[in-house]
DNA sequence: GCCAACGTTGGC
DNA sequence: GCCAACGTTGGC
């Protein structure tokens, strides 16, 4: 799941209340769709800076809430506003999302150099979803492989 | 700031 | 249903 660590970094949400923050802003159906009807309490996340100066993979989170409709789509004063979205209908779903670990930068660059990751969706050519599924063989290696466990 | 790639919109 | 125009994403 990307975001922009200006708006909310894994730092941010280690701050936050029970480490969590709803995951706010998706406008793309097929993301949307993703947290909607493919994810599960206590499914793992790869926490992604984007559009930043040091794009890459910074923290370890899982799925705390299953799919509830994004307050700010309502909310005419949120840059997330969507007027064609109605209460009884909403557009716009999200998940909770509670950090459970803040890794060592894993650059953008680093996981281009994977051979394990070449198929990966966030590496695709022209890829711009913000929320997208990983492979299990992919989790595994990314976090046993590529983030070094302190000690 | 640039620009490739993509998703959405809307006329037809 | 097609597709041009437009707006956005996001790395560089």
């Amino acid at each position: 799941m990307k975001s922009e660590p200006d708006e909310v970094s894994v730092d941010d949400a280690l701050a936050a209340s029970l480490q969590t923050v709803a995951w706010t802003g998706v406008r793309n159906y097929q993301a949307r769709n993703f947290m909607r009807d493919s994810m599960r309490i206590g499914d793992g996340v790869l926490f992604y800076h984007s559009s930043c100066p040091q794009p890459g993979i910074a923290g370890i989170a899982e799925v705390a809430s299953t799919a509830y409709p994004d307050p700010t789509q309502f909310d005419k004063k949120s840059p997330y506003y969507d007027p064609q979205s109605d209460q009884e209908h909403p557009r716009w779903m999200l998940v909770d999302v509670k950090v459970t670990q803040k890794t060592p930068l894993i650059p953008l660059s680093t996981l281009r150099e994977q051979e394990e990751l070449v198929d990966m969706i966030l590496l695709r050519k022209g890829n711009r979803l913000s929320v997208m599924p990983v492979t299990t063989a992919e989790w595994n290696f990314i976090t046993k492989k590529l983030i070094k466990k302190n000690g």
